[in-house]
DNA sequence: CGGCTTGTGTGAATCTTTTCACAGACGCCA
DNA sequence: TGGCGTCTGTGAAAAGATTCACACAAGCCG
């Protein structure tokens, strides 16, 4: 069985396609593979596919005029990106760069809009993607408006316990590797303000930081801080009752 | 011919529906009216129905804790928001208000659900609406992270002019009330500074302003500064042609 | 018209964050 | 194992925003 076929059967939202259908989308489909750093598209560069990461880690940014790195999400494998050529975008909006070493599909939006016509659960497969982001993208705006640096970075810890978070004896370990210039790029900061803040709550106990490591000890303190509940580490128990297993692991 | 029907048939949505469906989705609307500054939704609320602005306007807000009010959009006559149920939120995020006297359809989301699945081109017109307003909540977070207040500002006048703009004789106008509060509230900001940054642009001549107008002299000089180009003021041709009279002097 | 509410202008004091300039520490890999 | 690039920690000075406290102007409504 071919690269491609194989990482198609693995995303979920393929599932039920005819083995026609999938051998015609296999065959318009391409495998790339981008080295640590490298980018896999630019603002600007004309958007034709849509991107399945099969293998790796893929960051979305955004860079600004003077050179500053803004990291608007990270995208996991059997995860879909670059997805807004569905409803009509030409050209990227963003930066999209390999984290570490990554294998990518790429699938002409033509071909996922026939397949959206067709199929009920695609297209709402599809729809739902874009909405969840889109509402994970407005809690960060709510996040950063108005915030201080320690409350962004307390509303970023929380997110990333909740997508990356795994319960520890030490407390919960985010399974990410991340340096502070990675989390100043998230909340709009600079380095040293995080590396200051880090250590404050060090300080206080709600964290234990480590080189590209971050523990957090004191979940519920560290969420009263901001008035927010605490949240589930590892949770978005994904909706499906059954399990795909070795999907995200 | 009763009102609930006459704003479905206003919304380009639904024109291609069969007279049995848009009699369906008819039975199942309810229409209400709210008062300036009054309450649409809360966040917390639980959700079931997708909103339709038949008249008036509504802004999407976020409120703090302490009080703060971030306003994420504005919506216009003849736009759907609270579109998100459909992609399986049952509770509220956001805080939606009556900027002014309002008349509101609420669609069961269930229904809209239904209408997807038959009719591609609805199915589509969500999606493409809910990933519009997705890649306009993303360009507003890039231009927020980092920058300057003043930067900020320029952004959502550049922004306001590509929704709300004007040529007129004295520059391109806003047509569209807001205080300086309200821009404040926009990009994250106080009041003061709101003034204070306004009155500079003022000096410089980039814009005439006045109790809750603002005119843009030199659109380009303006985008220039924060190395934009400059946006066409009224793109986005509404598809109304008409208009109510005694709307917005 | 007079009174009231809402919006705008301004300045001084204060707080937060950035900027800049280093120092040391950790890890990877030759 | 040593060396070097990447990460982290720190402090002083400067820039940028907020806060607070008013003054005044413009519309609205009785």
């Amino acid at each position: 069985m071919s690269e491609r076929l194989w990482h198609l059967r693995r995303c979920r939202l393929f599932e039920r396609l005819s083995a026609e259908e999938i051998a015609r989308l296999e065959s318009r489909a391409m495998v790339r593979t981008f080295a640590r750093k490298s980018p896999i598209f630019l603002p600007g560069d004309h958007a034709r596919d849509v991107l399945l990461l099969a293998s790796g880690r893929a960051q979305i940014c955004n860079l600004t005029e003077d050179g500053k790195r803004a990291i608007l999400g990270f995208i996991e494998p059997g995860e879909l990106f670059g997805e807004l050529v569905i409803v009509g975008a030409t050209t990227r909006d963003h930066f999209a760069e390999a984290a570490e070493k990554s294998t990518i599909l790429l699938l002409p939006g033509d071909e996922i809009l026939n397949l959206m016509e067709n199929h009920t659960e695609v297209s709402m497969g599809i729809t739902r993607l874009i909405g969840m982001r889109r509402q994970r993208i407005e809690r960060r705006l709510k996040n950063l408006l108005f915030q201080s640096n320690r409350q962004r970075l307390t509303y970023l810890l929380l997110e990333l316990v909740e997508q990356y978070g795994q319960t520890t004896a030490e407390g919960i370990l985010i399974k990410i590797k991340l340096s502070h210039q990675d989390l100043a790029d998230i909340i709009g900061a600079t380095r040293e303000t995080v590396t200051v803040v880090l250590g404050e709550m060090q300080n206080e106990g709600l964290v234990r930081t480590g080189r590209r490591k971050i523990i957090i000890c004191a979940l519920d303190r560290l969420a009263e801080s901001v008035h927010e509940p605490p949240p589930l580490p590892k949770s978005t128990p994904r909706q499906t009752p059954q399990r795909m297993p070795g999907m995200m692991s």
